[in-house]
RNA sequence: GGCGGGGUAGCUCAGUGGUAGAGCAGGGGUCUCAUAAGCCCUUGGUCGGCGGUUCAAUCCCGCCCCCCGCCA
């Protein structure tokens, strides 16, 4: 019987539009279930949407809708974008080789089993279930009620949430169901003691630690004010009561996880009986006290397992920017990114490889982290074009030119020396470590182990040079086992990336011409390398992850960044603080780099900035950056200047333009050549611009 | 204010009681199968600050500063 493994997404709020937030929790739910498959275990994953609430009523009658209609109309966004991202539902098991459920609130199947909760817990423990009046302040957008200290003020003095930035609604006097949370603290303290792995990673597990510690208020369960949601069951003790409530959002929604696998207190209950204590709940760390407080009380009170671990990530921003509504660019759509980085690839979909690639290595799973579109591009191009894109084609090549197509024979004696032993052991450890590292929810450090094998395949084929046995047809043996060492490598790779880029599995099937399914791929036996070869018919690969050229990379990164954020990727904007109105100026504002500090106007005055023009330039050899510059400085000679700007402009593209020169800066030498002076450029890291004059000033006029 | 996490090379991050590592970026070299990619070599750090324990601390203890989070 094989391990079930049951992972779950948070389900999302059904009006919103899918963004990177989103993608990024379901990625990395999808990458466990992928990974979990692979092992040999009997995974399941979740996802879905929330739809239930006054905010989803508020919508609708803004457009004229039902509530059911407008979820209607807008819940395949969700659905929709995960398959555009390949995760499909239907048909999972044929294409995964695990189930995929997408829930939505507003089923039958959910609400029934949200009911038979809120029953069972009255059956069991009626005391927790209790009616009482309250006021207070109340946000909309979390359903939740704050006391002023929690609440911030908008510039009119009305009091908003700080999460959403919204004025809260003070409600009186509504009478609404408890649910006595007070009475769990010790019960969930002894949970989190005894579990270790129950919240994690264990920084959120001392948050929730430190939070019960502080003491539990009852929970307001349920809302009279409006209609959209599911109702309370007929309670005895108060007739004709119930009828007036429908339940608060966050006891609805969290059910999902139960109710997408059947009637718990049925019998049997299959499903909920197979998969439900392995349950893994990925979220976001804005969620983290309703999964790891109120959701396991929920259970306690009805008698229930509790999920295995609650998977707590932290935030992405987007240079530096948080994502919000009030700023449409940080609302970065996963699909539209996908696409711009597939750009030219052979095999598009590596487009989505890419981006989950990023997201889950970029920074540690629970670590808040920060899209910096450079950043992107040049994690996209070292590791993605250079490492692995390249390794593929180079190895397929080899093994089509030298090989004739066949994946060369194995050469037991050989395989346990030099670098082919080498190459085996470091795709050994690769299998290893990354299958630890996702054991222990840690992707970014399974991708850093896998790409110990990509570096280890490339330095393989430069120490056993195929193309030097080629020539040679004595060494034919040899060059047969490096051909099948190489597709071992890539064999291996395969199976490593396949729970992250899964478009460049199913692409490397296609090459290899491995007669496997997705479904039935299984991460490597630890002994196995250069014996576990499915029979393969190696093709000719075309790029996979296409290097982003310079050009390129100016033109994606000026259709990702719109004219008032042009600047981005300095340092964060502080968070808080700032009032919510001014917030976008503000963070335009302050995008750029931070001023150096201030000089005096005779530190300035020590600067000899002149007009130059370029008289002659060439690039410098071997040297990507550099160009050499003779500048005409009306001095007798021209001043021969090395500027590190070659990578954006073209030797002959600068002759005869003006440009800006600081003409003492002491001379320095530079890759044999002494470079007498300084020409000015905007930008930082990378050049954008050079300075020059806007009219024709003759060569050596002093510029101050 | 309380609690927690963190402050290590330009950037993103590992790490250990014996005076530090990886990837990227930078510099040099080199092969040609390959996406001007790869491979090899290499420059960078008083491991936030000040004390203390120790033969020895970046790692242990105390105080302080800064950042982030949760709570009040």
């Amino acid at each position: 019987m094989t391990r079930p493994f049951y992972v779950t997404t948070p389900i999302y709020y059904v009006n919103d539009v899918p963004h990177l937030g989103h993608a990024y929790t379901t990625i990395v739910a999808d990458a466990l279930a992928r990974f979990h498959h692979m092992c040999g275990d009997d995974a399941r994953f979740l996802t879905g949407t929330d739809e239930h609430g006054q905010k989803i009523v508020e919508a609708a009658d803004r457009r004229g809708l039902t509530p059911q209609a407008l979820c209607d109309e807008v819940a395949p966004r969700f659905r929709q974008t995960w398959l555009d991202l390949g995760m499909r539902f239907d048909e999972a098991v044929a294409h995964h080789g695990f189930a995929r459920d997408f829930i939505r609130t507003t089923e039958p199947r959910h609400k029934a089993v949200v009911q038979a909760l809120w029953s069972r817990i009255l059956d069991r423990n009626p005391d927790d279930l209790f009616l009482a009046s309250y006021e207070g302040w109340y946000c909309v957008d979390c359903e939740t009620y704050y006391p002023e200290s929690q609440l911030a003020k908008d510039p009119a003095g009305a009091w908003i949430c700080p999460t959403h930035e919204r004025p809260v609604a003070w409600v009186t006097k509504e009478t609404s169901y408890f649910f006595r949370l007070s009475a769990y603290g010790e019960r969930l303290l002894e949970h989190i003691e005894r579990h270790p792995h129950f919240i994690q990673p264990e920084q959120y597990r001392n948050e929730v630690v430190s939070f019960i510690r502080g003491g539990l208020k009852d929970l307001s369960v349920s809302r009279t004010s409006f209609r959209w949601g599911i109702p309370v069951p007929e309670d005895p003790r108060h007739p004709g009561e119930a009828a007036r409530h429908v339940m608060y959002v966050w006891f609805d929604a969290l059910t999902n996880y139960l109710s997408a696998l059947g009637d718990p207190f049925a019998s049997p209950a299959p499903a909920v009986e197979r998969y439900w204590s392995s349950a893994v709940h990925v979220i976001g760390k804005d969620i983290l006290r309703f999964h790891a407080v109120y959701w396991p009380a929920f259970l306690l009170a009805a008698g229930l397992p509790l999920p295995r671990t609650i998977l707590c990530h932290g935030w992405w921003s987007i240079g530096g920017r948080k994502i919000s509504k009030s700023i449409p660019a940080t609302r970065v759509s996963p699909l539209a990114l996908a696409a711009d980085l597939a750009g030219s690839s052979s095999v598009p979909a590596t487009g989505i490889d890419a981006v989950r690639y990023f997201l889950l290595r970029e920074t540690p799973l629970g670590n808040d982290g920060d899209l910096i579109y450079e950043g992107l591009i040049e994690r996209y191009n070292a590791d993605l074009a250079n490492d692995l894109g390249n390794l593929i084609n180079r190895s397929l090549t080899m093994i089509v030119r030298f090989g004739g197509g066949a994946a060369g024979a194995r050469d037991a004696a050989l395989a346990a020396t030099g670098p082919h032993a080498s190459l085996a052991r470091v795709a050994v450890e690769a299998a290893r470590d990354a299958r630890m590292a996702l054991d222990g929810f840690a992707p970014s450090r399974a991708l850093e182990a896998v790409w110990r094998l990509v570096r280890e395949a490339n330095a393989y084929i430069a120490a056993t040079e195929p193309w030097t046995l080629a020539k040679d047809p004595a060494r034919k043996g040899e060059l047969d086992h490096v051909l099948h060492t190489l597709a071992a490598a890539l064999w291996w790779t395969r199976l490593l990336v396949a729970p992250v880029l899964p478009a460049t599995a199913a692409a490397l099937d296609g090459w290899l011409g491995a007669g496997v399914a997705e479904r039935d791929a299984r991460w490597p036996s630890e002994d196995g390398f250069g014996l576990d070869l499915p029979a393969l018919r190696p093709t000719a690969a075309t790029p996979l992850f296409p290097r982003i050229d310079d050009k390129r990379a100016a033109a994606l990164l000026a259709s990702w960044l719109p004219p008032e954020l042009v600047g981005a990727g300095g340092p964060p904007v502080p968070a808080g603080g700032a009032s919510p109105a001014a917030a976008p100026v503000a963070e335009a504002a302050a995008a750029a780099a931070p001023l150096l500090p201030t000089i005096t106007y005779d530190d300035f005055a020590k600067l000899d900035l002149r007009v130059g023009v370029v008289v002659s330039a060439r690039a410098v050899p071997k040297a990507k950056k550099l160009l050499e510059l003779a500048v005409d400085l009306g001095e007798e000679r021209p001043r021969t200047i090395v500027a590190g700007i070659a990578e954006h402009f073209a030797p002959d593209a600068l002759v005869g333009r003006r440009v800006l020169v600081v003409a003492n800066l002491a001379p320095r030498p530079l890759r044999g050549l002494t470079s007498e002076g300084m020409v000015l450029a905007a930008g930082d890291d990378a050049i954008l611009a050079l300075a020059t004059v806007d009219a024709a000033a003759p060569p050596g006029t002093r510029v101050k």
